[in-house]
DNA sequence: AAAGTAAATTTACTATAGTAATATAATTTG
DNA sequence: CAAATTATATTACTATAGTAAATTTACTTT
């Protein structure tokens, strides 16, 4: 497949550290469980995991780990857009983007901003 | 979670068994393999746990079984899409959208068509 | 110095997806 | 009727995600 693939909470917790920068796993499972409870423990099991697949490193500070990200959101992104779009949509973007409208995905005051961008796009 | 959730390779079988109805295991082998190489019995390993999770069950006729779907495919897609765009936008579908077309990910000759369905939506 | 606190480490378990060889049973064919 | 074919059933293994308790280690506070 293409390149990393993470689960939905190592997904949160790469949206921790792509949006701060520089965190300690304390200050991510205080994130993650604004949303929905989650272990300390968790947390750093799967830290542990993110930094075995090369999704992040960390530095040392004192006797903490500040973890950082190692690969960018746009690449995570592209390659899980990539296997949904090839696992559901037969690898089209478009059919996936038809599918949306036509089955009332998109509120209404959003379909003209999304015009606007096809405008922008054709120009 | 929403429903029923599928991985890339049971995905391939119930989409053989959405278009075709109602098929033995050997032609499900049949189908994939003209994609990609996949064992027999990895294919009757994934069909006895798509039956064990209610996606699908299977007559007897003769000694075959003849398998068929149970879900459907717009309630698997629905619930599909909500994990992802949950996953990854935000829970969004017109923050995916957007990013699709401002990204690029959709052909010239797409837009003219997305733009029209969204005349449909809007009128 | 002892006790408490907070960090990382170790260990362990469940669930799911995917992989497939091997075994068994029944039918077809030479 | 023996052999080949073809079905299902059994068994087993790897990898990954998620879950978290328990342990160890080190610093802080009383």
């Amino acid at each position: 497949m293409s390149g990393i693939r993470l689960g939905r909470v190592q997904w949160r917790i790469m949206q921790v550290l792509w949006e701060k920068g520089r965190v300690n796993a304390r200050e991510i499972t205080d994130a993650l469980n604004r949303i929905e409870p989650i272990a300390h423990s968790t947390v750093q099991t799967l830290l542990r995991k993110l930094e075995n697949k090369g999704a992040i490193d960390h530095d040392i500070d004192e006797r903490t780990f500040i973890f950082y990200p190692l690969v960018e959101v746009e690449n995570v992104t592209r390659s899980a857009l990539k296997d949904f779009v090839d696992k559901i949509f037969e690898g089209s973007p478009a059919g996936l983007v038809s599918y949306l409208i036509k089955n009332e995905y998109i509120p209404p005051e959003e379909l003209e901003n999304i015009r606007k961008l096809i405008n922008k796009r054709e120009k």
